[in-house]
DNA sequence: GCAGCCTGGGACTGGTCGGTCTCATCTACT
DNA sequence: AGTAGATGAGACCGACCAGTCCCAGGCTGC
């Protein structure tokens, strides 16, 4: 059983750019087998359908995804500082990653209408994001680092949305100056209107 | 010659939603049959390939989301109160466009690897929106509606990025709320940071 | 070190793909 | 009204699609 699952993982290692570059449709086959130097038996010996081997990559090049634009932030102490830094993460820590762009954003318009399975996926993983930027400024906001009034679930939102957005953008026009753009605008709008004023807070109490 | 040009239009009419809900590769010809009632024959009878009508279809759908878009924004005589009618309209009016959601986003994202054609009309697309935007921030800056120092470009480009990114997370959980707050969010930017400062602008004369 | 299961090859299936071609019919101009 | 060109139907094409199956050979637990 070790071989298998072996070949197994390497498979998904392989298939994941191809679907993330080619989409669900535009990913065939023949691509798979190409990628992987396996032919076709070898490939549905360890995979029910194409379907499962999709979600199968979706899973792990989120996952990457996911790891790589957190790496290096859950140390830092203060959550705004952590916030930001997971923003500039999202611009500049694009190495090593699948290639194809953001497994999240690809997927969710390749599946917006029809395939279901790969869309709940796609929503599972966007939730999963948002759950873990907004716990953070959750954090930020319990020890007073993030001004209240803040909302945690908004935020987490705007920064996703944002950066998605500046990304696609980016990819299309092949530069790197909307994603870094949409990057300096978040940071300023974090210290401007997110990070709690210390100075004010003291002379606020009259 | 006119009836075959009619015939042409409505094959674009019928297309365009069956390409950008499907995506190049997830639009079959079997499709376009269906939803055009014509025969192979008679579609290929006006269009030398699938290429070629999706190329067509995609610039009808443009064309009616950016006529959608900036519909009643013309004679908005402030620049700042026109790009904030334009983001909403982006918000409230999406009836009677294209179905399956900003045709840019959707060509975008399905051709950035692979259909050079396709991926070039979106890039241009793109920038014929940024355009529009960024010449209206350029006559604000002329008029002084405009803060001097902001950089229309970026604001354009800011604007677009920030839209199709909540567009993208409203669309992947169907809920309007993800949109609606970028929205705001844009708005609350234009009138803080964008928006000539009228009283301050004296006061700062000291 | 052997037996038996796990693994992968590759031929094969039925169906669908984008695209071509011919021909009957319909349209529009004279 | 006649006719010549425009139009669309639908059969047909080879390629390729996702998926199945069986068998030979390699790996692993005994």
């Amino acid at each position: 059983m070790r071989k298998g699952e072996q070949t197994r993982q390497e498979i998904i290692r392989k298939a994941a750019p191809i679907f993330n570059q080619k989409g669900y449709a535009g990913a065939a086959l023949s691509d798979l087998m190409r990628a992987t130097g396996l032919e076709k038996g070898g490939i549905y010996r360890h995979f029910g359908s194409k379907q499962e081997l999709a979600g199968d990559a979706f899973d792990y090049a989120w996952k990457l995804a996911m790891d790589t634009r957190f790496e290096g932030t859950e140390q830092i102490p203060n959550t705004v500082d952590r916030l930001k830094q997971i923003v500039r993460n999202f611009r500049d820590r694009r190495a090593g990653v699948v290639p194809g762009g953001c497994p999240l954003l690809n997927t969710a318009i390749d599946c917006d209408d029809g395939n279901p399975q790969l869309r709940a996926k796609a929503r599972q993983a966007l939730g999963s994001w948002l759950d873990r930027l907004q716990s953070i400024a959750e954090e930020g906001l319990r020890r007073g680092e993030v001004r209240s009034g803040v909302d945690s679930e908004k935020l987490a939102t705007l920064i996703a949305s944002t950066l998605e957005g500046s990304h696609m953008v980016s990819r299309l026009q092949r530069k790197e100056e909307p994603l870094d753009l949409a990057c300096r605008h978040l940071e300023g709008y974090l210290e401007s209107e997110v990070r709690a004023r210390k100075s004010k807070a003291r002379a606020d109490k009259s």
